[in-house]
DNA sequence: GACGAATTAGACAAGAGTGTCTAAATTTAT
DNA sequence: ATAAATTTAGACACTCTTGTCTAATTCGTC
């Protein structure tokens, strides 16, 4: 009969801290050699690990593959979902809110490590595992872009957009936003801060010339002079 | 002193042939595969050579690779330009030709074999080969951005769209007309044709309705309503 | 300090892949 | 038909990697 002291963890504090590393390792290493050509050697050196414990944890290089692969499903989801919950839901400035919430999701979901490492791992290996991509798609794509259109769709009944297809609306908004990185995206690279800045607020300012209430572009200006008024 | 019949080629007409069934064979392994993952006797077998013709003609897995990128970079730039041509500049019906140059696009340049190989390259190999992809980045997008801006310039000059900056626009083009695509583009998969002229229908029509000289987004019953006046 | 579990280093077999070499067969042009 | 060039099959040495095994060591806990 064991009673531990720490209730959240049976097996020894050390052991997860170890699994946990060797993911972390993993992913770096198959991000920058492709699965092919990621090394156990070099994963268990990055790890600060023996090779034996690479396989201890976790079988054969295949299921380390697919541990790192959901693990960055999962804590990419947990990323977006908190940044969905500051979308603005009754925004002050729609202009500035919109662009505010662009460059979180950008810089807390799309360009951090987690975000940079889960995109190349789906394009370098989407082909070779469809059923694993399979299941990302559904627990990644599948339960983000609903709860974002859903954000869209409260702010069109809320009166702030003039926007038929919510769904429609949130995948163009993303593509307007990134619409400058994408050259960047493709290389792997990690686009600086104002780069990222940038392309928001142009993208933003174009989502909102098709889809804002107002008429003019420099919705900007028009507020301040109705908050004078 | 040699005068052959045939101007183009001097090595023998086979030669040649044999040439670029390697380096088409090579250009689908090495994406299903990966750099490491490509196995030069299965390049051999899918060109119908032997594996010592793949050492005489290219010397190592390295200089054939590059001779990959360098030949989907030629012909996939040749075909953006192409289609590039048929840009609308004085457009009847402004939205249903946007359209059309969008869905040429995709169709030619980034859905085919050729873009949608060339794309997975550049996303799976791009960190590791960092000059050659420079040399990529001035051949492909530093050459055939400033096309496309320039053609939407020339629109936004003749009275058709108001935009201030035509790069700006052009990224953002590209962006909405598919917005629709992007999660079947990272699994390296090809969008059916009616999911490509949905995307750039919805695209083309946001982007009309941002920079379109008309307000209202119906463009079509417009400017039928103007022909019949 | 002592116990048991986890980790380590290193050796190991088995397999796969690269790039070279050679001698025979085939193609191409004269 | 013949001569030159190219291609081919196969063997080869070499390297690298995976996954297993073992004996020694370290770590956490009582």
């Amino acid at each position: 009969m064991k009673l531990h002291v720490s209730p959240d963890t049976f097996p020894p504090r050390g052991h997860e801290a170890k699994r946990i590393s060797i993911v972390d390792a993993a992913a770096g290493v198959f991000c920058r050699e492709g699965f092919a050509g990621a090394n156990i050697d070099l994963i268990a050196a990055e790890a600060g690990v023996s090779r034996q414990t690479v396989y201890n944890h976790h079988g054969d290089k295949e299921k380390l593959f697919v541990a790192v692969v959901r693990d960055l499903t999962e804590r990419c989801n947990t990323g977006i979902f908190a940044t969905i919950a500051t979308f603005p839901d009754q925004p002050k400035d729609l202009e500035a809110d919109l662009i505010g919430f662009a460059v979180r999701l950008n810089q807390n979901c799309i360009c951090n490590r987690d975000g940079k490492f889960l995109r190349k791992l789906i394009q370098t290996e989407g082909e070779r595992y469809p059923e694993l991509f399979a299941e990302w798609r559904e627990q990644g794509p599948g339960r983000t872009w609903p709860a974002i259109a859903a954000r869209f769709a409260r702010l069109a009944y809320g009166g702030y957009l003039a926007i038929e297809d919510p769904d429609v609306a949130a995948r163009q908004f993303l593509g307007l936003v990134n619409a400058e990185l994408q050259t960047t995206f493709m290389l792997g690279g990690t686009p600086r801060e104002d780069e990222v800045l940038q392309s928001a607020t142009n993208g933003v300012r174009t989502f909102l010339r098709a889809f804002g209430k107002r008429r003019s572009a420099t919705s900007v200006e028009k507020q301040a002079a109705l908050a004078s008024a």
